[in-house]
DNA sequence: GCCGTTTTCGGCCCGACTGTTTTCAGTCG
């Protein structure tokens, strides 16, 4: 089994447990060992095992190291199916509508013997959980509801679509009167690709019109929650946005609460426990005494300002963690050894690669694509449209091909435009590894950006060979979307994606970020062990359109993520610095 | 089940909101 594999089990163990009404900390220790798990390589864990090093890893232990072999050796594990056996699937279902944890399904199993969603519905219908004891015609109502709006509230939005509803809001919010400070929070605000619900963090001189405009707003189907400190609504789309009102002396830990991931959060205030301070959305207080730590902060009297989140870092001896670094994946040590890089900008982009134009699959031409990118300020943009085999695509034919190189030599002539081009191709990775275009044409070209459009249900094996093949191409500047995922629609290919990594490290070629929101591909997960192991970048919108160059942010997002600086990244550099790379590859 | 500049046992992040209660449990983030 693989290593994520693996973590599903343990997280699907956890989930079982809590539904048997498990030591909630046994529970969260399978969790936390899925998430320690997720952050190791495949082929590290292999090493791990092998040297019977795996309890060295923080949160896991002898029980976990045990099972975890047993995965990964037979890709069985006795208690798991056991456990498994134990507990009907339609109490896992259960924990997807709202309101219903362990406990309550429990409950529902028990004293009514309830084993599906269907029976659940039923029993709603006649009255049944309303009558039990803990629950009531509330209850029941939201649970039926639950059930029936289950799928369109369970799904996740890509970030680059919760973005365009949340930045109006953020708008509306400052434009109050009685409104100081407002901000985005939550996995939005840390770039994360998929976003689960929208926070905002307001602070504001008078609560009732803050909330008011909030719960009115276009497109608000229900307000799920108003309370004095939050509200909540559900948009029509399934969204739910919570706002959250604070004090402006708290805004800051509140909006470092809300931002954090769990595993950030969790982690700062152990720390903040260390220095013996005592850490929530309310303040930075000692944790000694009586009182909440809501209370002290309250008081005013021992608890620590922070203005903003620097000084919050600060107080507990960090510098300052970008948003998108707050995973809990060692940004606080790093912060605290003054280690953490200076994370690429989007102001850093001086041109991008992989651009489509009316060519291919492209919605703007050539002349539009270029004026586009001269509007950004970029002084380069690289052209690679679909080679023969994408037919789909309508993939140029080598005469279509050459048409289009010399009207982009012409161009680059004729000084039409500030921003220089680059003639390239996004030339099909063929089903045995093989290239679409001969040598001769691919010589022709400024660059190659190769990607694999056909045969998805290659295995593992074959995929990495076919991929590898075209990473050592001597043509081969560059990776096209390495997995070819789209994000909450399809999963990427199987392909061994360490190997693939140390080939283009090995062949000095490329592996793109592809930029598309509904991409961000290669995922951000391994950019800083890829990219601390020499592997460069390119942060590629693949635009289809001129409104698809913008999408480089989402692409920014994600190298931000994985640590990344400019100096990881291609096309930050001059375009001089961008020629002479690519003269080099000749 | 994990972990240890207090600890090998006894802790484990913290608080709001809802619905059900009449002081609180469960859920959620």
């Amino acid at each position: 089994m693989t290593k994520n594999e693996i973590a599903d089990v343990l997280a699907e163990i956890g989930t079982l447990l809590e539904l048997k009404g498990e030591n909630p900390f046994k529970t969260r220790a399978y969790q936390a060992g899925a998430r320690a798990l997720e952050a190791i390589e495949d082929d590290e864990l292999a090493t791990l095992i092998r040297d019977e090093r795996l309890k060295s890893v923080k949160g896991i232990g002898d029980a976990l190291a045990q099972k975890i072999g047993e995965l990964h050796a037979t890709g069985k594990l006795e208690f798991f199916e056991k456990l498994k056996a134990s507990i009907e699937p339609g109490l896992i279902e259960m924990l997807e509508v709202p309101g219903l944890g362990p406990k309550k399904i429990r409950a529902l199993n028990e004293k009514l013997g309830l084993v599906s969603l269907v029976e659940l519905s039923a029993a709603c219908a006649d009255g049944r959980v309303a009558a039990l004891d803990g629950f009531g015609d509330k209850s029941q109502q939201k649970i039926l509801e639950g059930i029936r709006n289950r799928e369109s509230y369970g799904r996740r939005h890509l970030w680059w679509d919760a973005h365009e509803i949340a930045v109006p809001i953020v708008a509306g919010l400052r434009a109050l009167p009685q409104v100081t400070r407002a901000e985005a929070a939550g996995s939005l605000r840390r770039g994360l690709e998929t976003v689960g619900d929208l926070d905002f963090i307001v602070a504001a001189t008078e609560v009732a019109p803050v909330v008011e405009w909030f719960v009115t707003q276009s497109g608000v189907k229900e307000v799920t929650a108003r309370g004095e400190t939050k509200a909540s609504v559900r948009f029509e789309s399934g969204l739910q946005a919570d706002l959250r009102l604070v004090p402006t002396d708290q805004f800051a830990f509140a909006l470092h609460h809300f931002t954090g991931s769990k595993d950030h959060n969790v982690q700062m205030r152990q720390r903040a426990l260390a220095h013996g301070l005592s850490l929530s959305e309310w303040g930075l207080v000692p944790a000694e005494g009586e009182g909440t730590a809501k209370e002290k902060a309250g008081g005013g009297a021992h608890g620590v300002h922070a203005g903003d989140e620097t000084a919050l870092f600060a107080a507990l001896g960090l510098a300052f963690i970008p948003p998108e670094l707050r995973e809990g994946l060692g940004e606080i040590e790093a912060a605290e050894a003054g280690e953490l890089p200076r994370l690429i900008e989007t102001g850093d982009l001086r041109g991008a690669f992989h651009n489509h134009t009316t060519a291919s699959d492209g919605r703007n031409t050539l002349a539009e694509m270029t004026a586009a990118a001269e509007a950004l300020g970029w002084a380069y943009l690289g052209i690679a449209d679909h080679s023969k085999s994408s037919v789909q695509a309508k993939g140029l034919s080598e005469q279509r091909l050459a048409a289009q190189v010399a009207e982009i030599r012409a161009f680059n002539a004729s000084g039409r435009f500030k921003t220089h081009l680059f003639a390239g191709t996004e030339c099909d990775i063929l089903p045995d590894g093989r290239l679409d275009y001969d040598d001769g044409v691919l010589a022709s070209l400024d660059y190659v950006v190769a990607s694999v459009h056909s045969a998805f249900t290659q295995l593992a094996d074959d995929m990495t060979a076919r991929i590898i093949r075209a990473i050592e191409h001597p043509r081969t500047t560059m990776l096209g979307h390495i997995t070819g995922r789209l994000l909450l629609r399809r999963e990427g290919y199987a392909v061994n994606i360490t190997k693939v990594i140390d080939a283009a490290i090995a062949n000095r070629v490329i592996i793109e970020l592809n930029a598309s929101p509904w991409r961000l591909d290669l995922d951000w997960r391994h950019w800083r062990k890829a990219a601390a192991r020499g592997l460069v970048c390119a942060i590629n919108p693949d635009a289809h359109e001129t409104a698809g160059l913008s999408h480089v942010q989402a692409g920014v997002n994600a190298a931000r993520k994985g640590w990344l600086t400019r100096e990881n990244v291609l096309n930050t550099r001059s375009l001089d610095g961008v020629r002479r790379w690519l003269g080099e590859r000749r």
